[in-house]
DNA sequence: AGTACCACCTGACGGC
DNA sequence: TGCCGTCAGGTGGTAC
């Protein structure tokens, strides 16, 4: 979300809202046209903020934010020409100066709300810290607070806040520790590269611009197919289901729990 | 409190 | 050719 953030401040700040498109509107939320109409028509985007995968982006004036969502198939796409559309929009404002910002969203796993309160929202929504607002006393002290496996405490959303399946995935590729350990598995130490990866994945991803052809060629991203071999030492990727989610693994680099 | 499983939804893909 | 099942992903619900 990091990207889209930077991506909306590039293009979308500062210009008046003229009119509100939408498309599958009650896939994504229960707000109706007309909310969304009301809400930002005449408005004009002053800042943004993020919370985990959810991008904020705050108007002019009463200070209330539009809160998008991505659910993995989103992104944005400002453009001018109707021919530069993306497919799936879901949301389309209508800039006063002759562009568009689209909200593109395939496979509707995304949402749209609005909130007069970021922080109310966060906390209604029952998220954790940001991954990349946590400092290490208290991502162990998080961890440590919950039992099961690491790699849904990971992925918890009311624990830490940004961390997808692919992405947990990754940072326990390069941690080197096996995505069925358990909390209680792991050591002091664990949990201090466990932290560190978790940084570097994310400021990894958000230098990538999340574009896997990006990401560096010693990551596990980019090799989430069948038959793949281990980046570090070429055993085949073992791919299992873990917690309910489709996980990647080296079985020799992540040692078994 | 944890896990397991289902549903949402689209489009790509494999099998027949 | 076309139909049908399966899968990916994030979240949220239910049942154990």
């Amino acid at each position: 979300m990091a990207v889209f953030r930077r991506y909306l401040d590039s293009t979308s700040l500062h210009q008046t809202i003229e009119s509100v498109h939408v498309s599958r509107l009650s896939d994504l939320t229960t707000l109706s046209h007309r909310e969304l109409s009301d809400s930002l028509q005449g408005r004009e985007f002053e800042k943004s903020g993020r919370h985990g995968k959810f991008l904020f982006v705050s108007m002019e004036g009463r200070g209330d934010s539009l809160v998008l969502h991505f659910g993995m198939t989103g992104f944005l796409k400002y453009y001018r020409s109707p021919a530069s559309a993306p497919d799936h929009i879901r949301l389309r404002l209508d800039f006063t100066n002759g562009y568009h910002l689209a909200y593109s969203c395939q496979r509707l796993l995304g949402r749209i709300d609005l909130t007069g309160d970021i922080q109310e929202f966060v906390e209604k929504q029952g998220l954790g810290p940001d991954a990349l607002e946590l400092n290490e006393s208290e991502f162990r002290h998080l961890m440590a607070s919950k039992r099961g496996g690491i790699k849904s405490a990971l992925m918890d959303q009311s624990l830490v806040a940004g961390i997808g399946n692919v992405y947990s995935d990754e940072i326990l590729f390069q941690a080197k520790i096996h995505p069925k350990a358990s909390v209680t598995d792991l050591s002091g130490s664990d949990y201090s590269r466990l932290f560190g990866t978790m940084r570097q994945v994310l400021l990894t991803a958000i230098r990538s611009r999340v574009e896997v052809e990006r990401f560096p060629s010693h990551y596990l991203t980019q090799r989430r197919q069948e038959g793949e071999r281990c980046p570090n030492c070429g055993v085949e990727i073992d791919i299992a289901k873990v917690q309910g989610r489709t996980s990647y693994y080296c079985p020799q680099c992540q040692a078994s729990p």
